[in-house]
DNA sequence: TGAATATGACCAGTAAAATGGTCATGAAGT
DNA sequence: ACTTCATGACCATTTTACTGGTCATATTCA
């Protein structure tokens, strides 16, 4: 008996969606299994579990074969994305550093 | 003796993009670590890793987390991406379901 | 068509992720 | 200022991913 963990269909349908998108890159390139598997540094079978929209392979493997197949995560931005992890970093600078609970109801929930 | 994995920079940097953009959309629900933990259905210390970019964790509990607090994978799709996995297929589908390598070379790689 | 090979599926062994717990520190709100 | 609790870090244990094989079945190209 195993414990069988549920996914949001949005979740599923993300993974899916990358697996099928890293699966035609590959073809589109030539490349076999084999191939993309020795490029990334990963078994076939991995790679396997990763255009199958796996949700338990590790976000690396899966981000990094994207990368090898052109598959663009986070569309709209060309090489580096410094820029954008900077821009959110400007927005978490104004929050508080840590989350507090209200005891009581402030009354700002409308 | 570890093997350490190595990684490209473009998947290091999807990472921690991802990661901070999930602990902003956490704190801008003033979520605290423990609320997302348990709404996810996992450990306050996948968590953590999940918001440092750690990039062994599970890409469906790093896809979950993130659709808990509103962060768009593959933006530009509003609610389902049935009609994008469609729209892959299609381009699948039009490829040969196996990848050949030629042997001499047949002269189309000028 | 036939030969070669890419893919799909599975399996046992090993490496590592995920858990649930604790403790120290620092920040938030009264 | 003081109390409360969110966060950061770590640890031992349990669970599971990842590997590197193998075999059967498609599929492509000569």
């Amino acid at each position: 008996m195993v414990k069988e963990r549920t996914y949001s269909r949005y979740t599923r349908e993300a993974a899916i969606l990358l697996a099928k998108q890293i699966q035609l890159g590959r073809k589109q390139r030539k490349w076999t299994e084999h191939d993309l598997a020795e490029r990334a540094g990963i078994s076939r079978a991995t790679l396997q579990k990763i255009e199958k929209g796996d949700l338990s392979v590790a976000v690396g493997l899966v981000f990094e074969v994207a990368a090898l197949v052109g598959v663009a995560l986070f569309d709209g931005e060309r090489g580096s994305l410094a820029s954008h992890i900077a821009r959110t970093d400007d927005k978490l600078a104004l929050l508080p550093s840590a989350v507090r609970k209200r005891r009581k109801s402030v009354d700002d929930e409308f």
